[in-house]
RNA sequence: GCCGCCGUAGCUUAGUUGGUAGAGCACUCGGCUGUUAACCGAACGGUCACCGGUUCGAGUCCGGUCGGCGGCGCCA
């Protein structure tokens, strides 16, 4: 049976005989009594081998197997204190399934061992709980996503060109052509909302920027929405929403208690500011996007994140909406994590305007053969409609408090890492 | 792309004005009937990242190369 399920049965199976299989955690003898504990990927629990009570064989495989030999065992269930989850399992037979080689990992290595050697830390029960925090956010995700009518759509991997005209795309062999890994699946969203309405997404995107700092992956998770008669302030609303519920109830999580730590709950609403107001804050010239530096200015006296809305048209991408009041500034936003965990959010509002779309394509110098299906859209029963963009993996960091965005992903990908 | 730092045993590292490379942990062997990173004893372990230079002599000084780390810019 599986650890958990032992640990949580309470006095029902005390005195009476377990069986457990899984992993050599730690190894420590004496002698005549072997103390093993052992972590089977739900939980751990201490096995103490005595001579005598185990039969002969399974003493001298006990002596024997070392860290990370997988192995079986039975015996009795007994409560004790001195065992690190406070029971342990008094053990009568066991049998190594596979001795493992001298375990590389043992405590005290340094970062760069650990990440060449990351298909064995992710053995840790840090890491462990770190990744079923992950599973958690993104199970949060869905069912806040399928709550609003929200439906998954997936989009290709493979794109022809660049979604927001950066040079920052991987570039692939494509038979005799050239493509690239997507960087957003932002522009098929907005197609598939005259099909369903209200569509999101979750997958990876690439970005081959030149990055090395704690909050970048050259591959990293993306979740996308786009939802079809939303505006830049009803768009806001629905991710204070999507934030807040996701954070609290993660948070919640018992995995918090392996990691020692626990995020305070989020209040809302969010502070909302201007884009005026956020540079004189950071101090930033006007028509600039806000640097790390801003935004760490901008949201250091808040434990919530804060929202700063409508950036100069410069400074954003071609499919942002101007504001009709004020066409220098588009309907757009950003949401920043307190606590130097940077921009988590990007959305707004998109064109709908045929027109008014053309002119964008054609002032940022994109060819409009590249995007006629984008163009399209606008042709065919135009509707008002926003979307926005998560980093998966930044959101993650946050709420386990992290320090680099590379520790909550199994196998991260940055700019000099591709390995394991 | 820019700025700063680092590379010595399997791992983590010390190494003075240039003078025969030192430790802790791990592995191996021995001991131990309640361990919590167990403990005690012994033994083992080095192309000082690489290439070149200065010097009687280089881990140490100089030049270059490679690899890595941290930060910034850029972004989620």
């Amino acid at each position: 049976m599986f650890i958990k399920d032992v640990l949580e049965s309470g006095d029902a199976l005390e005195g009476k005989e377990v069986a457990i299989r899984g992993w050599i955690y730690r190894k420590r003898s004496s002698g005549s009594v072997v103390f093993l504990v052992v972590r089977d990927g739900t939980s751990i629990i201490q096995a103490v081998v005595k001579k005598g009570e185990a039969d002969v064989e399974s003493f001298a495989q006990a002596s024997q197997a070392t860290i990370e030999s997988s192995v079986e065992l039975k015996g009795t269930l007994r409560k004790d204190e001195r065992a690190v989850t406070g029971c342990e399992i008094s053990t009568k037979s066991l049998s190594i399934v596979s001795l493992a080689e001298d375990f590389p990992i043992k405590g005290g290595e340094g970062e760069e061992f650990l990440l060449d050697n990351r298909h064995l830390w992710l053995r840790s029960r840090g890491i462990a709980s770190l990744l079923r925090i992950r599973m958690s956010i993104l199970k949060e995700l869905r069912e806040f996503f399928e709550g609003k009518k929200c439906v998954e759509v997936q989009a290709p991997t493979f794109v022809s060109g660049a979604c927001e005209g950066g040079a920052t795309l991987f570039e692939v062999p494509y038979f005799d052509r050239k493509a690239y890994l997507t960087q957003s699946a932002q522009l098929y969203l907005e197609v598939m909302i005259f099909s369903l309405n209200r569509v999101y997404t979750i997958a990876p995107s690439f970005r081959a920027e030149r990055s090395r700092t704690r909050r970048h992956l050259t591959e990293y998770w993306h979740a996308e929405a786009e939802l079809a008669w939303f505006d830049n302030s009803k768009i806001m609303d629905f991710e204070e929403e999507l934030v807040t519920r996701v954070f609290n109830k993660v948070s919640e999580s018992k995995e918090y208690e392996i990691l020692g730590k626990r995020p305070k709950e989020l209040i809302t609403p969010f502070q909302r500011m201007d884009y005026d107001e956020a540079i004189e804050i950071a101090d930033v010239e006007w028509g600039e996007d806000l640097d790390y530096r801003a935004e760490k200015k901008i949201t250091s006296d808040s434990e919530e994140p804060i929202f700063v809305y409508n950036y100069p048209k410069k400074a954003k991408a071609f499919y942002h909406r101007p504001n009709p009041d004020n066409p220098a500034v588009v309907l757009c936003h950003d949401l920043l994590a307190p606590g130097g965990y940077g921009e988590i959010i990007g959305g707004g509002e998109r064109i709908h305007e045929l027109d008014i779309l053309l002119k964008r394509i054609e002032e940022v110098g994109l060819n409009p053969d590249d995007y006629y299906w984008y163009i399209d859209l606008r042709r065919y029963g135009s509707v008002p409609h926003s979307g926005f963009g998560l980093g998966v993996d930044r959101l993650t960091n946050w709420l386990v408090m992290g320090k680099h965005i590379k520790d909550v992903v199994p196998f991260p990908r940055m700019m000099r890492r591709l390995n394991p």
